[in-house]
Parts: structure tokens; C-alpha cells; sequence
DNA sequence: CGGATATATACGGTAGAACATATATACGGG
DNA sequence: CCCGTATATATGTTCTACCGTATATATCCG
């Protein structure tokens, strides 16, 4: 696939999107409320921005009943895949992104077929 | 160095200083003149986006008479180094970053005491 | 169909980014 | 000290991103 280098830095930019990347890198799949209860952030929130990564081709979503579960996209260039993977390296120790994985674990009722509360 | 996350992916996010931050990656130390000559714009639009990765401490820059050069900040963490790496080996071929390149080889009286036109 | 849950979008307001142009500063040479 | 070259910043404007809130859509169940 090719992907604008410009959009992809631009979904990188701000905190929000940069956290979901991370936490999509590291987890492969995750809902709406898995990752709204993860960022600890209002729901609507959490859909525009992952509209705007769906939008730029970053990640891929699938329904399943109520939820929409988000991944990240399967055709993303290998250079683009390096580079989430640098900076989950470099970044997981620290905040927020370990308290977002804290967070993500901590959840109840998390992969129970009917996951969210 | 500790460097905010934040920061770094945003100074990524613009196209001027992408091709900046690769071109800086790919040949160690260019002044001004050169950047301006490898990519096609105005020098006071240079030096803003120049001035935005030196405060953001992307980038540090050396005077040498008349010429500032600058270099990828010595302490700039490993793993944003590593982000760089990413980019530039995935986009080298493409447009607008291979005729960054040429540009800045193609140019005349560079690397000269007096380097500038 | 009607209600409940999960997710997405629309709307209005505000703040910040980016631009073109003009001007200021730094340095070296005569 | 004055001039020319290289680089930096200031100014005013325009455009875009982002936010909170309200509302719409999708799906399941009874």
C-alpha cells in the first residue's frame, strides 16, 4: 500500500492518536471501550480521532454485533511499522503510555465475549 | 536527553521539516544555504521551521562565520534516531525526498569554504 | 416495533499553525 | 565605520485542528 508519509506523521502528531497506535501496536485488536477506558477519555473523543486514522489508512475496523474492534491497518508499509515499534519501544516505560497498558489490563470483563460494561 | 513525545512527532508533521530532519539524518551537518537550495523555499520559512526544531531541541546549531550549520541534536534519544532511520530508508526513493537529494548534490560550490552563492 | 447499548457524526466556538512580506541581527571586509 | 551577505525574527492574516456537547446510527433483544 502507499501511504502519504505527510498524513501518517500528521495521525502521530497529537497525544490521543499517538497512545491508540501504540496501545494497537502492542495489543493487535482493540474496541471502542477497550481503548476509551485504556486513555481514560470521553467516547466521542476517542471515535473522531480513530476516524481520522481510519481515514488516513492507519487502521482497519471491524464490527462485530455492538462493537467495532480496531486494528491496525494490514497493509501499512514496513517502514511505517517500524517506526511504531521504535517508538513503543522507547516510550513504554514511561506516562502515560505505561498506565494506558496498565490501565487496558486492569479492565473488567476484558475479552468476555460481551467485553464492555 | 529527556525529550517530550509529543513534540518530536509533531515537529514530524510538517513536510518542510521532514525533508528537513531526513536530509539532516542522511548527511550529518547542512547550512542553511544548503537547505534552502536542496528545497526549493524561501529563506525566512527556512529559518522558522529551523528555529521550531531547535526549541523542540531536534536539532543544534554551530555558527561559523557568516554560516549556521546544523546537525540532529547530539542527544536526541535512540529511539527517536532510530523513528528517523525508519522514515528515511522507506521514503529514499520517493518524491519529494530522492530530489531533495539530488538537489543538494547538484549544487554548486558546495562543501567550499565559502559555500553559498 | 420499542428500548438499551455501543459507536459515529454534526455543530459552534476557540486557539494555534502556517504563510508572505518586511525588517532586524550577525559577521567579515574594505 | 559602512557595506554586503547570511540568517533570524516580527507582523498581520488566513486556515485548520481540536474541543465539548448534542444528536444520529447500528445492532441486539424482547
Amino acid at each position: 500500500m502507499s501511504l502519504d508519509p505527510d498524513a501518517f506523521f500528521s495521525a502521530l502528531a497529537h497525544p490521543l492518536r499517538l497512545r491508540t497506535l501504540i496501545l494497537l501496536h502492542q495489543e493487535h485488536e482493540l474496541c471502542v471501550c477497550e481503548l476509551t477506558h485504556s486513555l481514560g477519555v470521553a467516547q466521542p473523543m476517542i471515535s473522531r480521532h480513530l476516524a481520522q486514522l481510519r481515514e488516513a489508512r492507519l487502521v482497519r475496523d471491524r464490527r462485530e454485533a455492538l462493537w467495532v474492534h480496531y486494528a491496525l491497518h494490514p497493509e501499512l508499509p514496513a517502514w511505517a511499522r517500524r517506526v511504531l515499534a521504535d517508538a513503543a519501544a522507547g516510550l513504554a516505560g514511561q506516562a502515560p503510555y505505561q498506565h494506558d497498558r496498565a490501565a487496558l489490563a486492569a479492565m473488567p470483563r476484558r475479552a468476555v465475549p460481551k467485553c464492555c460494561a
